[in-house]
RNA sequence: GGGCCCGUAGCUCAAACGGAUAGAGCAUCGGAUUUCUAAUCCGGCGGUUGCAGGUUCGAUUCCUGCCGGGCCUACCA
């Protein structure tokens, strides 16, 4: 609604512009007031105008507000400070429509999106980076679906690398484990945490003895060839891990349509297919001499020369013709085997249906829910859905991988797919790492020069970092203790419930309240607070808005739907206006304020924007909750109003919520 | 060396295409009429937005330089 609007005051100034001065504004600039006494938009686009026009900008703004006439749902234009334009919306008629939940349809995007989150390593527990990723991934995805989005969700897993080789090595040669054996202990509970120890012993082994990686180097070359018994250990390893996973993003709410797999794009010849392509293309180059010799290279993205100017084009040209040698990425190895991005340049023609070549596909795992999600494999079921083939995608992935994810869009430019290229978007975002504090206090020495940073890097190498599951059992076990001392009439279930939901509702929104390139800086005491700016914050306004109705007996939904019945425009008006309107009105512009954020969110792929709207809707609720007693309001017609205004934004909440993937508890 | 990111209150972070008096939370100090109310609310304290220039009617935001910090820059995945 407020978005809908914002639009049709954009156009309408347009137009009077066109009309009165003959200037054609790309882009008119609209603002929020400071205070909402001002109104609800701000048009700065006087100040803009005062050079083309040669007149002072208080001036222009005057003559706007004179001549620009009436527009449906606005109610007046003033002149403000040295020449804004601030509006004022109809209250009343706003409200009624945002109580009703109208909202015109936007125009969605066609084509399905694919966005592809958590892609962790299947060889060790997931930690607190793979949680932010996984929830910034998964947020995004229900940001997309409340747009109208068709989404594909993918999470792509790295089976056949080093690091699943490592932790066989750590079972056959450290452990000296049967395969029978590891298999009774993949079954058994989160035997991502056995894996996760073992990966950092086998580092340590190697580093006591450098011949020992030998027996990396002999498991990796037997998990590529495949059928025999290392590369069995090593698939019923990654399995097990991979299933837990699944299981520990299943606490979060967090599932997947389908899990690509590396092996199968090793299998499947895809990148025979993606090579043939490429070098015809003339994507790739082969090098005869220097250190890339025998190699096939490509031009690392950001390093091509641009030229200033239409002079300089040869010139240029002619520099990029050849790739100095710190520019080149190898791609295709002198010993013919291919590196990582060159299986990510296929995997990601397949993406956008450009490769010719698919995936056979077989039912993986099955959520709670009876939602299937379907893993790759060679030879599958003949019934699956279609995955692949999209308009657009967005890849989750940490600022590290920025360089590779460019080299991947820059292959796809020059394969001549440029459009796809433009629809590839790198999703990125910092990492997690760990205060000094923390790091002490998981029981790591920390050198001097540690203590001193404001945050210390986890590395599952080493082992070192906190660990997805125990950080929801620690914020589920901190939420117990408060639900206990609150409820102590609820079941023992009811409270194990509500424990979740806060535990939940605290590490999602504490994932997504930061911007995407801060790095987060994890303490437990952040992380487990359940006050101020946090998750349980937002709930707690939901359940306060749902007592009103439970201890006055009515129903939320039906005051939402039913406004227009129980309350005349002229009432609206009544309550809307003066001091105390103000502060009402305040809350139902936030309120309505929802899709309008969503789009903000998508357009910018910062979620953060809506954790902070979720907040900042609470936060004005909490205030109002507090300012007007509404059950003891003896007023029959105010007491209408205040309802319809705790249900409208009740039910905002709820959605606010629910695309981030939290819900609130019936009590807290 | 090159590329990308960051520097805002004691701490952790905001500030939508450049806009009106730079905002929150935490911490700290002081308060909240027995109500739908304390996982809450109100108030106090707290700022030369790293530094120096430039562009602009206007700069935390854009440009240049410097200072400080981080990440990436393998024929490992």
């Amino acid at each position: 609604m407020y978005r809908h609007l914002e639009r049709r005051l954009v156009e309408h100034l347009r137009e009077f512009l066109r009309r009165t001065y003959d200037l054609e504004t790309a882009n008119i600039v609209v603002e929020q007031p400071p205070k909402i006494e001002f109104g609800e938009y701000a048009l700065p686009v006087a100040f803009e105008l005062a050079r083309s026009l040669r007149k002072a900008p208080r001036k222009i703004a005057e003559e706007i507000v004179a001549g620009v006439g009436e527009i449906s749902g606005f109610e007046k234009f003033e002149v403000a400070g040295a020449g804004y334009i601030n509006v004022r919306l109809s209250r009343a008629e706003f409200a009624t429509a945002v109580a009703a939940d109208q909202s015109p349809a936007a125009d969605v995007r066609p084509g399905k999106v694919l966005v592809e989150h958590s892609s962790i390593n299947p060889n060790k527990a997931a930690h607190i980076g793979h949680l932010r990723n996984a929830i910034l991934g998964d947020t995004f995805v229900r940001l997309l679906r409340f747009a109208g989005r068709e989404v594909d969700v993918q999470n792509y897993i790295d089976n056949t690398g080093a690091q699943v080789a490592d932790v066989v090595v750590g079972f056959l040669h450290i452990e000296r484990k049967s395969r029978a054996q590891i298999e009774a202990l993949a079954a058994a509970p989160r035997f991502d945490y056995v894996c996760w120890d073992l990966y950092a012993r086998v580092a340590h082994w190697y580093e006591e003895d450098k011949a020992n990686l030998q027996a990396r180097a002999a498991t990796l070359h037997s998990i590529e060839e495949g059928n025999n018994e290392t590369a069995a250990i090593a698939d019923l390893i990654s399995v097990a891990v991979l299933k837990r996973h699944l299981e520990t993003m299943d606490r979060l709410d967090i599932e997947y349509d389908f899990l690509p797999r590396e092996s199968e794009i090793l299998h499947l010849h895809f990148w025979d297919a993606a090579f043939t392509k490429l070098k015809e293309a003339g994507v790739l180059t082969y090098e005869n001499d220097g250190k890339n010799s025998g190699c096939w290279v490509m031009r690392r993205a950001g390093t091509a020369k641009h030229a200033k100017t239409n002079a300089e084009d040869a010139e240029v040209n002619a520099e990029n013709a050849e790739i100095k040698e710190e520019d080149q990425k190898v791609i295709v190895r002198s010993n013919g085997t291919v590196g990582y991005v060159g299986k990510d340049i296929a995997y990601h023609m397949w993406k956008f249906g450009l490769l010719g070549r698919d995936f056979g596909y077989r039912k993986f795992y099955r959520y709670p829910n009876a939602h299937d999600c379907w893993i790759s494999t060679t030879d599958g079921e003949k019934d699956h859905p279609h995955f692949g083939e999209v308009a657009e995608i967005y890849n989750v992935i940490d600022a590290r991988q920025s360089e590779p994810q460019n080299t991947v869009i820059e292959a796809l430019r020059g394969l001549g797919h440029g459009e796809a290229a433009d629809r590839y978007t790198h999703f990125s975002y910092e990492m997690v790492a760990l205060t000094p504090r923390c790091a002490a206090e998981l029981g790591y020495t920390l050198s001097d020069e540690d203590k001193a940073r404001s945050w210390i890097e986890v590395s599952g190498r080493k082992g070192f970092g906190v660990k997805a599951d125990d950080l929801l059992d620690a914020l589920i076990a901190s939420a117990r203790k408060e639900v206990d001392a609150r409820h102590p009439e609820l079941s023992e279930v009811e409270r194990a419930g509500i424990a979740t939901q806060v535990a939940i509702g605290a590490l999602r929104f504490f994932m997504l309240k930061f911007t995407k390139p801060s790095v987060i800086a994890f303490d437990f005491n952040d992380a487990l607070s359940f006050e101020g700016e946090t998750g349980p914050y937002v709930q707690y306004a939901v359940v306060r808005a749902s007592n009103i109705f439970r201890k006055g007996g009515y129903d939320p939904e039906s005051f939402c739907r039913d406004a227009a019945d129980r309350i005349s425009t002229e009432d609206f008006a009544k309550y809307l206006t003066g001091e105390s309107g103000n502060d009402i009105w305040e809350l139902w512009l936030a309120a309505a304020k929802t899709s309008y954020i969503v789009g903000q969110c998508i357009a910018t792929t910062e979620p953060a924007y809506l954790a902070k709207h979720g907040f900042q809707l609470a936060q004005l609720f909490n205030t109002f909750y507090h300012r007007y007693p509404i059950l003891s309001e003896a007023n029959v017609g105010r007491k209408k109003f205040l309802l319809v205004t705790a249900a409208v934004v009740r039910r905002e909440l709820i959605r606010v919520l629910g695309a981030m993937g939290i819900t609130a508890p019936p009590v807290m």
